[in-house]
DNA sequence: TGTACATCAGTGAACGCGCGTTCACTGATGTAC
DNA sequence: TGTACATCAGTGAACGCGCGTTCACTGATGTAC
């Protein structure tokens, strides 16, 4: 039966929610469209009526996980005004992060996938990216007077590199060193001015 | 009909190869069987003659790739004795390692499919990190008389996280800067000794 | 404000398709004598 | 070395299954008067 306005579009953003985790957590070939409409309360028949096709989907899935992360590392650097970029370094670079990949950061979760997805799903992940490259940008010439665009790129790197990595090590010392030695080498980097 | 046992495994070698080149351009879930044998020249049929599962052809593919790919950057470093950490470098952040998806960096490629994995497919990269770690670490070491496992394992987290973002921009201009960005930032950072 | 009807979000079943896996069969290879 | 037979890599067709997508139907919502 028909519901209104009001509750297609709450049920619509659920889905997407749904959907922006599940994705992350098992790639986009991993997760059927019967699992996320379920998981949003609903029913599979139901998904056409919203999205045009999974790849819609995705490519707004991808735009969601990247705007409430973004969100989320403004949030925590903006909770430690003495050190928000050391802030943000911890948090990006914990073990918390690393092991909840429904909730983290999406480049690190589906940046191999996001390689081989079609545009509109790159052009989500460019403007999550380039929104980062400001906030750490931002973030950096806050404490250090000055930082440029390239640094902030290159920190975005290592940052996403060493979360990767961790995630795929076996290894409970390697995976955590890798976090704990990009950390390091960030602090070291952005202390020298 | 039955083969030499010679001719069957070259045939099982050449189902690894083939494997490790699709799975690296399409994702583990982007590429069937049938596909794989297809192109090895065999037919759909014979795969469980030569391996128990999918998972198992998925874990030696990893293998495969991620052995010929460290081969690959020590013969480009050995290439170049008066600079071989700079051309380790420039090799890997190139635009041509970045386009060649199918011949490159398993960990780029396949990295967050691989964090979804199951442990024999982790502990095939482990292996394949381990010995990148090492083969930075000594490169460094010799143009720069010293360099921690720290520091090397930072450069490496660098070194994917940008090739990573670099496949994962529509725009070219921004694409091309993370390689650039993450190139000038590592020679920044070996370079202070 | 109340009534009559058109709209359309959601349901549940079905569609064709490609997937990983299994199997009966073939016939050259490997082996025992 | 030559012969007889067992082995088994590779073939091609089939299996059940879950996928993305479609569709007839429902009935509360939205709208026109």
């Amino acid at each position: 039966m028909r519901v209104s306005n009001a509750q297609a579009a709450e049920n619509r953003a659920r889905v997407v929610e749904v959907a922006s985790e599940l994705f992350r957590r098992r790639g986009f070939d991993g997760v059927g469209l019967k699992e996320v409409m379920e998981n949003a309360g609903l029913t599979q028949g139901g998904f056409y009526k919203q999205f045009g096709s999974k790849g819609e989907l995705i490519a707004e899935a991808c735009d969601r996980a990247m705007e409430t992360t973004a969100r989320q590392l403004t949030d925590v650097a903006s909770a430690a005004p003495e050190d928000s970029f050391g802030a943000l370094i911890d948090f990006y670079l914990s073990t918390e992060h690393r092991d909840a990949v429904g909730q983290g950061c999406p480049v690190a979760a589906l940046g191999s996938d996001v390689g081989r997805a079609d545009d509109a799903v790159k052009a989500a992940f460019e403007a999550g990216v380039k929104a980062r490259i400001g906030v750490i940008e931002d973030l950096i010439a806050e404490s250090e007077g000055a930082c440029s665009r390239e640094t902030s790129m290159a920190v975005l790197s290592t940052m996403v590199g060493a979360l990767l990595l961790s995630r795929t090590m076996d290894d409970a010392d390697l995976s955590r060193k890798f976090l704990d030695s990009a950390a390091d080498e960030i602090r070291r980097v952005v202390g020298r001015g």
